[in-house]
Order: structure tokens, then sequence, then C-alpha cells
DNA sequence: AGGAAAAATGGTAGCGCTAGCATTATTCAT
DNA sequence: ATGAATAATGCTAGCGCTACCATTTTTCCT
């Protein structure tokens, strides 16, 4: 007989169930549901999984279950400041329940967000948190077809199959707007670049020089500097300023840009806020320490980590639900530079 | 007969080769060895794959093979600007050879590292690439007996079992005290914080003491203002700088100090370096925009992902080995901060 | 045309684990 | 002591896929 296959060469269930002179499904209750388990029992097995130095196989057990303990969750960038707190807030949430997070960045990308989505459905994950509501058609029909719970974050829109858990971003403008303009700012600027690192910075564009029109008759001008980073762009938005000398207030796609506002201001001599006041959206950890400090729309990031987490955890029927399923709210952090 | 188990509800390998009229194992070579499937056959799988909306799954190859196609990296943290770099680097290079990547943050914390690395080993990776020397006596153990190639980065020591991707931190700071010693500074401090994100901080400021003294017969003041963010530690450490009077340089144990440091002596009306120089660490981006834009040693970050990407490759097999297990060098950007 | 090599395909068994019962040991009320 | 409840444990049969070999078909050479 020849031995087929070749073992993994780790510890395996089996024996750690023999070392430890049991059945292999004791052990994996020992570690699924160890209050099933006779107080005697666990101590031989745990003495017997540190002798072998034994770590399950997730893969195995996920398969023999059909549901692997892993959650995935993809954001456009694990590194933009502005996802930090969600990823960290999720995180936690989710590992309290024995959940494990699979991370990954679509990188501003669908498609990448479609290779993503596939990658992460290969691990039969218990469930899948998206970014925003629009996908390629592919990742759309995986999504569709996935029979996990799916929550989208960073968004809210109400025509969507699943559960949204985000805020809405044409509010961020209008709260922007009515700030501005109560602070009486009536030359209005708005800078992003392509790369600022959110998906909505042309959203809450239009829905400002909308909104400043509409509500305010007033006219808004934008700054794009084209694909730069995200700070040179916000240098590039002050050079022009002070080259046409007709603004009073920059909104500014992200604290990146601001910061790089704010900076290239002094640098070059522009008093900020009696020249032209910034405003900036995600307020990051130096929006505070800038000088001037940066007043920044705050988006309830944090928020949306704990509610998505819980969201799932309600459809997987870990956590009873709440059913309060309401847009999160954006607040106005003012500071010196407005 | 009653119907066991429940299947998970999506396609199978079996349902795409019957509606494809092959094989199984024919539609599992399409995926994984498509050369070895003539032409007609893959374009029949290709459509069934379609229709059926079929994504493999990964865990139960992965178990049958008993190799995933997967490569755990653990970092102290994700969202630090220093190691963001690693990741982007890391990632590209891996996932060009089919490897997904499996990413984890051990929070600074050698404890969280064990429970990650106990988790990543759980899904049977290829390999386990793993920050600095120091781990547990659990971790070391779990590293030892798992039968995969380990890598560790971000540090260069020659005693240890495992190949090293990094660079050697005390090279790091004799290269500080060199630059500012040469360029007339006398009184230098060393600010840090125990959250200030990486683990070598302490190991960092011991070598520059020592050297300095060693070397230019100096003393060096240690500035450490505890438990607080990053950019408030810096300002904290001027403050002190501006009570005290005798400092004429800075060493900060990252840019989020240095930052947080010459934006408060902007504020505070501490001129730099006329009154006081500001050294950082990392090389983030904030550092070229400020005002004055910082001086800072750039660790080879993204040298680091490249390279332990190949020493993981070529511990796989799938790369041919290159033999050069050198240490990584940090290079000095001097700008207007000193 | 005949044979050998190469390409394409398929059958069988099993990777390490757990769901669904079935069975045995223990506890408790009567 | 007896039966009923509960706790603890074990057996069997797969989860979905691929390694290993065997077989069939095609291609190529003389």
């Amino acid at each position: 007989m020849t031995r087929k296959r070749r073992s993994s060469g780790r510890a395996t269930l089996d024996q750690v169930a023999e070392l430890a002179s049991t059945s292999p499904i004791t052990v994996s209750r020992y570690f699924n549901r160890p209050q099933h388990v006779s107080e005697a029992t666990r101590q031989r097995i745990a003495a017997a999984v540190a002798e072998l130095g034994y770590v399950p196989n997730l893969a195995a057990g996920g398969l023999a279950s059909a549901q692997a303990r892993v959650i995935g969750l993809v954001l456009p960038s694990i590194s933009a400041p502005i996802y930090v707190d969600t990823i960290q807030a999720f995180s936690d949430r989710v590992s309290r329940y024995g959940y494990q997070l699979l991370l990954a960045s679509s990188e501003f990308s669908l498609e990448k967000e479609e290779e993503v989505v596939r990658a992460f459905l290969g691990w039969a994950p218990a469930a899948l948190v998206v970014t925003g509501c629009q996908h390629t058609p592919g990742t759309e029909q995986m999504l569709a077809r996935a029979s996990v719970p799916v929550v989208e974050v960073w968004d809210y829109r109400p025509d969507r199959p699943y559960p949204q858990v985000g805020f809405a971003h044409d509010e961020v403008s209008r709260l922007a707007a009515a700030f501005l303009h109560e602070r009486g700012y009536r030359r209005i600027a708005y800078a992003q670049t392509p790369i600022a690192g959110d998906l909505w910075a042309a959203l809450r564009y239009e829905e400002f020089a909308a909104c400043l029109l509409r509500d305010y008759g007033l006219a808004t001008r934008l700054i794009e500097p084209g694909a730069v980073h995200p700070i040179a762009a916000g240098r590039l938005a002050i050079e022009e300023i002070m080259r046409s000398g007709d603004i009073d207030a920059l909104f500014c796609a992200n604290d990146n840009v601001a910061s790089g506002a704010v900076l290239a201001a002094q640098r070059l001599g522009l008093r900020i806020p009696q020249q032209c006041a910034v405003l900036g959206f995600g307020d990051f950890p130096i929006a505070e320490a800038l000088f001037p400090s940066l007043s920044s729309v705050r988006p309830p990031a944090r928020d949306i980590g704990e509610v998505a987490a819980d969201r799932v955890l309600e459809e997987l029927g870990t956590l009873n639900p709440d059913a309060s399923t309401k847009a999160l709210a954006c607040t106005l952090a003012p500071r010196e530079s407005t």
C-alpha cells in the first residue's frame, strides 16, 4: 500500500485525541463548546494540546461546518486615516464574538474591489462588509448569489437590497455650506484631487455647489489640481486662490488636502482665516495640531464600524436585532481656520 | 434516508463539471493549471462558471492540497504611516505570484501578536511574516513548530533562526547623532511616547544617548511626556524645551511627534531651527509639507516589503534564491527644520 | 500506416474537521 | 432501589476540493 497524500506535518485533532485518551469529536467540542466537556477531560486535552503545539485547522473546520468564523471587510484604503477608526471599531466588536477579520483594501477601484470580493468569498466567510453602494456588475452578481449577509458602509442610500451603515454625503455638503454661509463667507471654492482618498468627493462637490446656489444664491469655484498627492493639491489650491484673489473660503475634499492648504498658506504668507478660511473633511488627528488649527467635518467613522459590526452580528443571529436603521450623522468641529 | 449535512448553498465544482459536461478534476485544473485543459473544454467551463456564479472554495482547496496560497503578515499597526509602504510593496509582490495576503496588526503588543499568529496558523498559510525579533515564548514555540517559512521584518539581528529583512535600529541613532553633531548642535534631547507607534523607539534612544556620549562626549536629555497622542507629545516636548531653555536640537521617536513639535513651536513662537532644530524618524508625507519642513530619517519601508516578499517566495520555491541577506539602510532627508 | 510520445481527461481516496444522531455515564426525584 | 432526566462521549458520514495514478485521445515522426 503506497502512502497517499502528504499530510501537512502539523498535529491534528486525532493526534490530540489519542494523546488525551479521548475521541476526536470531544477535542472538537473542547474548542467550540468547552462547557460540554467535563473538567477532567478538559485538562487532559489542554495538556495534549500544549504538548503537541496543536493549532486547529480553521479551513477544515470551516469546510466541515459550512461556516467559517470570519468576516470580510472591504474598504477603499486601509491606510487612509479616515478609515482607521472604522476598522478598529469593527474589528474590536466582531472579535469579541469570536469572529476573525479578513481585511482588504480596494484601493479606490471598483475592479480591484471585485477581485477582493471574489477572493473573500473563496474563504466562505460568515458575512461580507463592503464600502458604498457602487459596484461592478460582477461584484453585484457575486454579492447577490453569495448566501451570506452583506452590509454596505460609509454611504446611505435607501434603494439598496443590503443594510446600509453610513451617512448621506450630500448632507455633509449642506452642513458645510450652511456653516460657511453663516460665518459670512460668500466667495467659496471646493478643492479636490482624484486620489483624495474617498469615493464621494465629487458627489459632495456637486451637492455643495447645488446647495450654495439653491439656498444662498452663491456660485462655487471647483479647484482640481489633477492627480497629485492630497497635500500637494492643497498647496496648489492655495496658489490658485492667491493668483485669482477672489476666494474667501475653501472647502476641501479631505483633511489631507486641507492640511496642505493651511501649511502652504503659511509658507506663502496668506493669512488664514482672515484672507481665506479653510474647512476640511475627515477630522484627522493633524487637524487639531495645525496652526491655525483646522475646522473639519467629522464623519462618524467609529460609529460606522460599531454599527456595521452590530448589524452583521444580528444577521448572523449572534445579537438580537435592534432594527434602527437610520443614517448616521456627521458633526462639524469648528476651529481656528474658519 | 435523511439528508445529512447542510450544503453551503453555493455552487460547487461538481455542479460546474456537470453543466460543462466534464469531470470535477478537469474543472479543478481549469482554475489551477489552465494550460493543461484544451481550449474547447476551457470555454465550456468558463460558460458554466459564469452561469452558476461559481467561486472556488479556497478552504476546501487548501485542505485538499495542504497548502493554501495565503501568506500572513503581522505588523504592529496597519494604520501607522510608517508601515503602509511595507504592506503595499509586500502585497503587490506576493499577489503577483498568486498569493493572497492575510494581514493583521499586533497593536504593539506581544500578547496580541501571539493571538494573531495562532489565528493565522489556523489557516495553514504558506508562509508567515512577523515583525521584529521579540516574541512571547508561546509565539516562538508556534513559529518553531509551524512547518512554514517564517521571515522577520523591520529589524536586523544576526542571532535569529529566521531570515531577517530590516535595518539595524542602532544604526539609525548613529546616523542621527552624527548628522546633528556635524550641523553643530550640542545640547540635544530625544522625545518619545510609549504609544509612539514603534517597538524600537526606546532602543533607538539608548543607542542615541550612548553614541553621543561615546563619540562626541555629549549628554542627552530624554523627554517622555507619558501616554498621550504622539502629536501632543511633540507639543509637550517643545513646552518643556522652552521652559528649560537649554536644548538646541530635538530628535523625535517618529514624525508624528516631530510634527507636533514643529507645529507647537510655531504656535508658541519658538523659531525652528534657529532656537531648536527638530529631526524626525519615518519620513511621513507630512514632513515635506510642514513649515518649516521636517528633516527626517527615512527607513527603507518599501524595500522591506519587497525584500521580505522575495525572501518568502524564495523559501516557497517560487523564486530563485538571491542569498544576499544584508541589513537594509536608512537614509537621512535633511530639510528646513535642522 | 504503425508506433511512440504528448496532451487531455477521469476515478479513487482522503485532507482535518464537525453535524447529526446514538450511546453510555452520572445525577436526581420518588 | 428505580426510572427519568441530564451530562458526557462516540460513531458515521460527509464538507468541497485536489494528489496520485490510470486511461483515453490527439499529435507527431518514421
